[in-house]
DNA sequence: CTTCGTATGTCAAAGTCCTGACATCGAGCA
DNA sequence: TGCTCGATGTCAGGACTTTGACATACGAAG
């Protein structure tokens, strides 16, 4: 066996550490997010929805990294709870643009100021140029996986 | 609402890069591993127990980031297709060591292969340097979540 | 020696998510 | 105009993972 092909010790390995660090934050933000009843797809579909109104379903599939399917039913599950709305009828194709109600946006002001504590204690030691690197870095990474060249 | 409280834009959320490095790199390593009729869990066991042959279904669960229940199933599904061999009875407590079967050595060293091309394209254009900061800062990140203190 | 605490493996149930599929709608082109 | 093609929203089905719980086994403290 050739050593290159190799994946190689787990503490040096990339997408080890990457998988590690992803875990890490998932369960912190989850713990975080649990006193206000919300689920991290919950959550980033609120933050996603805060910066950018009328997004459609697919839209906020992509960019909460999920289905379709599952954005879906954490829509429905928001609507019921009144922190979104969609109209009825789509005035454009199918796309349903959402919108975040008043209780939706008191809702993710709470959400996103305890997400914003996890991601502090995460970033804990770094300096703002680290940070920098580190998002650039990552940027990087997840754009050589998704090119489909 | 005070400024400091919010995560900010997305591109520039270090949280939010990270989950979308990991989602990008979870769906590289799925799409690598789908011939040889392995997923990204399965993969995990079968590396963890490489390195460290002899790790107990708790070890493995903690090393590839899921619950004890989970990678017991995983390791079920190993067994049953004859790639690791576990003990009937534990020599030690109740911990039940397991261990590679030479087909699942064999396994693993295609699987291996697959998964560092994947890796190798997501580090394109990084230097080694680069990987090396990238390492060291995600396993800081990890280690500041993970704290109990 | 006994007792408590911690860790492990396993079972059952629930929840979550994804894969596959379908009908609908707009855009581009002959 | 009529057509195909891609994108979207939605529905069922199944696979996977987690939560909760329990019995067991070792080690430390009394």
């Amino acid at each position: 066996m050739r050593q290159g092909d190799q994946v190689g010790p787990l503490d040096t390995a990339v997408g080890y550490v990457l998988k590690q660090a992803a875990s890490a934050l998932r369960g912190a933000m989850d713990a975080a997010l649990r006193p206000l009843d919300l689920t991290v797809p919950q959550y980033s579909c609120l933050e996603l929805l805060g910066q950018r109104p009328g997004l459609s379903n697919a839209d906020l599939a992509r960019g909460a990294f999920v289905t379709r399917q599952s954005m879906n039913v954490v829509l429905q599950g928001l609507e019921a709870r009144g922190l979104v709305s969609r109209p009825a009828s789509a005035p454009h194709g199918r796309q349903l643009p959402t919108e975040l109600t008043d209780a939706g946006r008191s809702q993710l002001q709470e959400a996103s100021r305890a997400v914003h504590a996890v991601q502090v204690r995460m970033c804990a030691g770094l300096s703002a140029e680290q940070q920098r690197v580190l998002v650039a870095t990552l940027t990087e990474c997840a754009r050589n996986l998704t090119e489909t060249t």
